[in-house]
DNA sequence: TAGATTGTTAATCGATTAACAATC
DNA sequence: TAGATTGTTAATCGATTAACAATC
């Protein structure tokens, strides 16, 4: 699939109407849904909604809305959910350790959700070879070759703020196209290759702000 | 403080500033800093950190640039960084663990890191009175109690998405003022309540759009 | 003084919202 | 047919960038 230069801010809402649509194909209390209610069930104006569909394609009919099964299954489509995606993980502490038993879970209850963490990475030595959610902790040194081995294309670093940037760098150089930040620092990443963040004393520190007087 | 109707895109990228701040603080190599440079490090263009930074008051020198402990100094009050602020965390899964032991280090650690997680709250019965990182893990019951006691400010969210909503009531119900939800739901607040979210499967679903040929 | 860099205004760019013809 | 709702264009709104006078 092919579209051109589509806007970011499109892209980060895509996974919330899907995440609707998902929701409301598990109920199956009815089979269309209106741009107004599916943007007010996403928290976003239905004119707004429509426009972003429209980037894909056509899949509403006038005067009804849209099929919620058909337009769930063109969103999976569109964002590249189809197929399942490997992801190793960098750094196997306790938030490394929780997210992948967090992400093995959601992977195992929800036939649809198709990311799955398949590699354990961790720097410590005394860590080899240790077990977590069943699968083994290894070096580093076997970044490259179990990349290519279990097509992993996602990397997620939980290690701690002085090495992500190294890394995001072995990552890069094992052949990922996509990184999932935990460590808050910024790290730098060659243009074909994607950051998303999770930055939780970012998050905190901008609640901070809001918390301020009134 | 107050400063009228900052934007939140304003608002976000100030933690980054600090943060480059914050690096360049603890080396004590330079004591001046320019938009240029600052912008650099945080990923932003120097124009846009000027007009950022103008909003809140005249912090630099022309022809000179920035003094680092003195911007760093005045960001922490605009971020209202200053004092401690206590957290409340709900649900001590694995996450919620990893993210209490995570915060509780990085405050002992960092003199400066003033965001605090003071209680731990859960709805199983079987864990009440458990201890994690010295604190007890408390009945829903005595939230409203503890909030109150403590200051609380904020509350991080990390129970399953089904119950995600009804935590964050609770919250809002004990007088808390933000929240920082993990759960992969969107949950709805009051207005005069402050939300951020770190939802990771809404970030590796964008990441996959990405991953889509080239 | 000459060079550098701020604070700020004006210009540009991009994203959201409003409006409406098409049509189910 | 009448009512509803899409897809799309035009209008608005807001955020970023460029430019430059002020001044250190």
């Amino acid at each position: 699939m092919r579209w051109k230069k589509i806007s970011d801010a499109v892209v980060r809402r895509l996974p919330l109407y899907l995440r609707v649509l998902d929701e409301l194909a598990k109920h199956k209390e009815t089979k269309l849904i209106s741009s107004h209610d599916l943007g007010e069930r996403a928290g976003v104006g239905p004119a707004l909604v429509r426009k972003d569909l429209a980037w894909f394609g056509e899949f509403g009919k006038q005067g009804v809305g849209y099929e919620i099964e058909y337009l769930r299954s063109e969103l999976r489509k569109i964002l590249n959910l189809e197929d399942e995606m490997h992801v190793a993980l960098i750094g196997v502490g306790s938030l490394g350790a929780a997210l992948t038993r967090y992400n093995l879970r959601r992977y195992q209850e929800d036939e649809s959700f198709n990311l799955n963490i398949t590699a354990l990475f961790d720097s410590d030595q005394e860590r080899w070879g240790e077990e977590h959610e069943g699968l083994p902790i290894r070096p580093m040194e076997d970044l490259n070759a179990v990349v290519e081995e279990q097509h992993i294309q996602v990397g997620i670093i939980t290690v701690p703020a002085a090495q992500a940037q190294t890394a995001a760098n072995a990552l890069v150089a094992a052949g990922v196209r996509g990184i999932l930040n935990f460590a808050p620092v910024r790290i730098s990443l060659p243009d074909h290759v994607h950051l998303a963040s999770a930055d939780m004393s970012l998050e905190l520190q901008r609640l901070a702000y809001y918390l301020q007087d009134e």
